[in-house]
RNA sequence: GCCCAAGUGGCGGAAUUGGUAUACGCGGCGGACUUAAAAUCCGCUUCCCUUACCGGAUUAUGAGUUCGAGUCUCAUCUUGGGCACCA
């Protein structure tokens, strides 16, 4: 060979660990484990693209990190088959979504070897298979067992375009994740998980997570607690009653009105005949509007219900208003409104002319200047809690409200529970059949897996319900001698992904989901790469790592210790690469115009910080080539020096390349080594400065490691270590300051570089800060830190 | 509107606890090799003044703390992200 060439060297290393397999995880090894995943992949008709490849890169450096330090390495891969896009491409062409997956998780395990990652193929898992999810149904029946699988009626996330229903988390601005449409709100029975059962846990436990700040706040505000009290409402010439739920009970005196969702249910019980019509026009209009429209018009609409209720403190009657304002799906969906201290309630007691009350006087030291003062301060107008501060009102209140029974502390969530219909035929069935009378039984674990049939016809049908429905020999079924019919919505794919981790750890067991001995010897996650998901996803698996923990299938609470959250590739203009634009750059491509794997997955890491997205650029990539070029030819064609005379920057390199991978530097590791490869073409090298290249160079450039380290005949792979006696040279150049500016540098003899005396006089008895010191008269201090600098201080 | 993060050359970006700002790469310029080109190798490349030396300025802007500030404090501007009628 008389040049670098990736392709030839990519194939034989790939064909080498195809058949040797020396990424496969031992499940009985003695040394410490890291178990390494990437967010797995849908594996989409269009195959790789290039931030899969940067993502997958980042999981495969610091796989190959640990193996090199010898640590016991679980780093596996799966696909995340169920979802639209398959089922789409469906409806469009009659090809079924079992064959279309699987011709498209063939060509992704084909190009993922193309770049040479270090997986354990022995582990491939891929969420549509029987096998896999009769255990995401077994899952589903735990949670069922234990009340946490429920189905309730009322107003859920439609989208249109796709024709299913969609959680809170797949909402973004009023349109739906996927599809991008507005979506619409319709009333219907569906399934929900009780990840509200876990909130408390949920919230309390982000601080102690090595996560990135960023999803640890999206997830606190997503959970978004809030402390405050219930209190009941007697309503006047009536039996009911209406609870609301306010943070700030001490201003219970200044609530002169009530407002109430206008999908309230008390609203028709209460209303009164004369504005029936028209209250009943305002809700139905109210509750058609898109969540968009409702948002967008800020200015106050409502109407009066002819009710009133009295307020339990001041005993007066306060007038019952609807107002689309109020969300239902937060606190009760009725409020007491307080217009002298919540802006909100404010705006709508202007606009209809309803009374203000003040009970909390605004501390002569605020500087909040809007006309109703919301912060905290001393209570007038609310008789015997006068003068006493807001939080001591807050407690004397509820301690009275409790008292009477008419009301008490509560803590609230904005967070609402995940619902996991799904009105789709690609996705996990659902293993529930309901009875005669249309109550839902679970399907017997020894049935499972309630299989999905192939189908001709995968379009929903119009009455809102999955290809299933039009399935006869499915829907039948008999459970304990009784003829019952299955459900036929299937899983949110999320469900599918939220147990995928454990899988892992045990991919071909049988018997159960995951063994004990193993997933509780791999599990947590250690490393976790993904670039999406904050709150969907990375919530769900969280919730159901307790879950499965408190039915004692897990002794761990929290899935994932460190999570990196990976920044996007654009295309070079900055704009997101999509197949519309034309401007997707195709990884396969780039290997196969001759650059190779290894410069790819080096370029990806070299292009900036992991966790900031980057734009593409194409010169750039030439740069590493460059790089891996001069490495090969140190190898390959250089005569190798006798003496050592790098030394001192081969211990220096080391020990930086280090420190950036325990944290995640990877663009300033290879940076490094770029460094030492230039110095190494100034100075020549010898083997050690080789040796210790291509075992930094591995996680990397794994290819053209193995190729350089079998040239060499190292015996092993294994991380270099540093001497630290060995990190600095035998003259230190210390740099000498006037006042703070660099004027000249001197060097010294290493052994003077602590000796502040020896500093001083070298400084001052150089040329240029004779020269200087001359022209001033006085000195009026020297400082000399412990770093090599000397600043002379002088009087102007 | 509220909360958070970040602003460094022509570009992507470096810079341990406050201690040589601009590492590394791209792009640009010049040179070697070559009949020529590609590839490769070597040198220069923050800005201003200068043939060069010397010198001066510079980490969004303005102030402050310090012997010393990209880094700390305050204010302003800009960008990005999150939340947003959540009572």
């Amino acid at each position: 060979m008389s040049h670098y060439e990736p392709l030839k060297i990519e194939e034989k290393w790939q064909a080498i660990w195809e058949k040797e397999k020396p990424f496969a995880a031992k499940d009985d090894d003695k040394r410490p484990k890291k178990f390494v995943a990437e967010m797995f992949p849908y594996p989409s008709g269009a195959g790789l693209h290039v931030g899969h490849v940067r993502n997958f890169s980042i999981v495969d450096c610091v796989a190959r990190f640990y193996a090199q330090n010898d640590f016991n390495v679980l780093r596996p891969f799966g696909y995340d088959t169920f979802g639209l896009p398959a089922e789409n491409y469906a409806i469009k062409t009659g090809t079924a979504p079992q064959d279309v997956t699987l011709v498209n998780i063939e060509n992704f395990r084909k190009q993922a070897k193309r770049l040479g990652y270090a997986i354990d193929w022995s582990r491939e898992i891929n969420t549509s298979d029987p096998k896999y999810y009769k255990w995401t149904q077994w899952c589903f029946l735990q949670l069922f067992k234990k009340g946490l699988a429920y189905q309730a009626e009322s107003y859920q996330w439609w989208c249109p375009v796709d024709q299913t229903v969609l959680a809170n988390e797949q909402v973004e601005n009023g349109h739906c994740w996927r599809c991008g449409c507005e979506v619409e709100k319709k009333k219907m029975k569906q399934w929900f998980f009780k990840i509200t059962a876990y909130a408390d846990e949920l919230l309390d436990e982000i601080d102690s997570l090595d996560w990135p700040d960023k999803i640890k706040t999206m997830q606190k505000n997503w959970i978004g607690r809030s402390e405050g009290a219930e209190v009941k409402f007697k309503i006047k010439d009536s039996k009911e009653e209406i609870t609301v739920f306010t943070t700030r009970p001490d201003t219970l005196y200044g609530a002169t009105f009530m407002v109430l969702a206008p999908e309230h249910p008390m609203i028709s019980k209460i209303m009164t005949e004369d504005v029936r019509k028209k209250v009943k026009q305002y809700c139905d209009d109210a509750i058609k509007k898109s969540e968009i429209e409702r948002q967008e018009n800020k200015e106050k609409t409502g109407v009066f219900t002819g009710a009133y209720a009295i307020n339990p403190l001041t005993k007066k009657e306060i007038p019952i208003w609807v107002s689309d304002y109020v969300l239902m799906g937060y606190g009760t969906g009725a409020i007491m409104a307080v217009p002298a201290h919540d802006e909100r309630d404010f705006a709508f007691a202007e606009k209809f002319d309803l009374p203000i009350v003040k009970v909390i006087e605004k501390p002569e030291d605020s500087d909040d200047d809007s006309k109703c003062y919301h912060d905290e301060g001393t209570l007038v107008n609310s008789e015997s809690f006068n003068g006493m501060n807001s939080a001591e009102a807050r407690e004397k209140i509820v301690e009275w409200l409790e008292k009477e029974k008419i009301g008490q502390k509560k803590v609230t969530y904005r967070m609402r529970d995940w619902l996991i219909s799904r009105q789709r035929y690609w996705g996990c069935p659902i293993p529930i059949a309901y009875d005669k009378n249309g109550n839902p039984h679970a399907i017997p674990e020894d049935q499972l897996p309630v299989m999905l049939p192939k189908v001709d016809d995968y379009k929903p049908d119009k009455s809102g319900r999955s290809a299933l429905a039009k399935c006869e020999d499915f829907l039948k079924v008999t459970i304990d001698g009784e003829e019952m019919t299955r459900e036929t919505d299937t899983l949110d794919g999320y469900a599918c992904s939220s147990w995928y981790l454990w899988r892992y750890t045990d991919p071909h067991n049988d018997k159960e989901a995951w063994g004990k001995d193993k997933v509780n010897y791999w599990a947590p996650t250690d490393v976790y790469v993904g670039a999406d998901h904050a709150v969907a996803h990375l919530l769900y698996v969280r919730f159901w790592c307790k879950f499965f923990a408190d039915e004692g299938y897990l002794n761990f609470r929290e899935p994932v210790k460190k999570l990196l959250y990976n920044g996007y590739i654009n295309a070079p203009d900055g704009k997101k690469m999509s197949k519309s634009k034309g401007n997707v750059i195709d990884p396969l491509d780039v290997i196969n115009q001759g650059y190779g794997a290894d410069t790819l997955r080096t370029y990806e890491l070299f292009i900036g910080p992991y966790d900031q997205k980057a734009n593409w650029n194409t010169s750039a990539i030439g740069g590493v080539y460059r790089f891996l070029n001069r490495c090969w030819s140190l190898a390959f064609e250089t005569k190798y020096n006798k003496e050592d005379k790098n030394k001192v920057i081969r211990n220096r390199t080391i020990k930086k390349v280090t420190d950036y991978m325990y944290s995640n530097g990877y663009n300033t590791a290879v940076a490094a080594m770029m460094e030492f490869v230039n110095e190494l073409y100034k100075e020549g090298a010898n083997k050690e400065d080789v040796d210790v290249l291509a075992r930094m160079l591995k996680p990397f450039a794994p290819h053209l490691a193995c190729e350089m380290l079998e040239k060499l005949g190292a015996k092993d792979d294994l991380w270099p270590s540093y001497d630290e006696s060995a990190l600095f040279a035998e003259e230190v150049e210390v740099v000498v300051q006037v006042n703070g500016k660099l004027r000249a540098r001197v060097n010294v003899p290493a052994e003077d570089a602590e000796d502040k005396e020896k500093l001083e006089a070298a400084a001052k008895s150089d040329e240029k800060i004779k020269q200087i010191l001359s022209d001033h008269s006085e000195i009026k201090t020297i400082v000399i830190p412990r770093t090599h600098l000397v600043n002379i201080v002088v009087k102007q």
